[in-house]
DNA sequence: GTCTATACCCGGATAGAC
DNA sequence: GTCTATCCGGGTATAGAC
């Protein structure tokens, strides 16, 4: 029972706070003692709400999806594109956190994960190896984007709309 | 003068013990102290031969987009999509390190990202937008693939082949 | 020049007192 | 529920032995 479904109200505080300092000051802020601090508590209390780092990190992951599926109500193929490049780019640091690296699926919220991906495999026509295709090419651009991959000076609209154009005659 | 062009041959073997270690136990055994070990060495005697660790990541990923270079020689999309993908599932460890998160291009060899990248333009016809498009796409298919982030039991073969198609007609 | 010992500050986490 | 004290492991700067 490694499930982070249900949080006490001071839990939640706590993960609420967690978010507020990514955001804010990115990964390397996020230690348990920085978080503490911004709770007016010591580290070690916090273990006293949630079981560990992964757990909160997981809980903020989870709000992320949830809060993700819930932008992207958009019907068509330019729409979905352009709300997941602007959630990514008003929340980098969360995230970089919802997609980079291993993800211990026991300790997210159940079906969070799958809400968020809902809309892409509704874009593809119910076609899942489509919406795969297309949401690693969303999370690609949007990834090298936000870690300053692709040259200085490249056009990444072009980019964009270049790759949907792609996947609009599929 | 960041740069990591020139090595001493005791720093090669350095950055070469690196990349075993890297790659033999992943990202978390790669501390100056285990690298040290395997080196028969102290930790601290590291920093006489390389300015830190970023320096010495720096080193491993030059080495290993040369590599990636070396690798993709081939002339179709799908040969090229192939040595992408295997050499990211070849060395999962070594592809993380190189393109998940920051780099700080100051201490890379000069020119040895552009020659990893070189192949997906002329594989797009010269089109630097149709390239990074491809890139992202190819780039987003082996991340998500290494981190474990598509449902147990999907098909990726089937993705590949989906988006492959996709910029095919473009 | 090369390596060692030592030390500092950061991180996650635990035990036990109040 | 919160505290203090403590452990272990990181990166890394300094000082000095050979």
């Amino acid at each position: 029972m490694a499930s982070g479904a249900e949080l006490t109200p001071r839990a939640r505080e706590i993960v609420t706070a967690a978010r507020e300092l990514l955001e804010e000051e990115g990964p390397e802020a996020l230690s348990m003692r920085r978080l503490g601090e911004r709770l007016g508590i010591r580290a070690p209390s916090i273990y006293k709400h949630l079981p560990g780092k992964d757990a909160l990190e997981a809980a903020v992951i989870s709000d992320g999806f949830d809060e993700l599926a819930a932008t992207l109500d958009g019907t068509t193929l330019e729409e979905l594109a352009h709300g997941y490049r602007a959630f990514a780019r008003a929340h980098p640091h969360l995230y970089r956190l919802m997609t980079a690296g291993r993800l211990d699926r026991e300790l997210l919220v159940p079906g969070a994960e799958d809400r968020a991906a809902f809309p892409a495999i509704q874009a593809a026509g119910g076609d899942r190896d489509a919406a795969r295709a297309l949401w690693a090419f969303a999370h690609g651009m949007t990834i090298l984007e936000l870690d300053g991959r692709f040259p200085p000076g490249a056009d990444l609209d072009a980019a964009w709309s270049r790759g949907l154009q792609a996947f609009a005659g599929v």
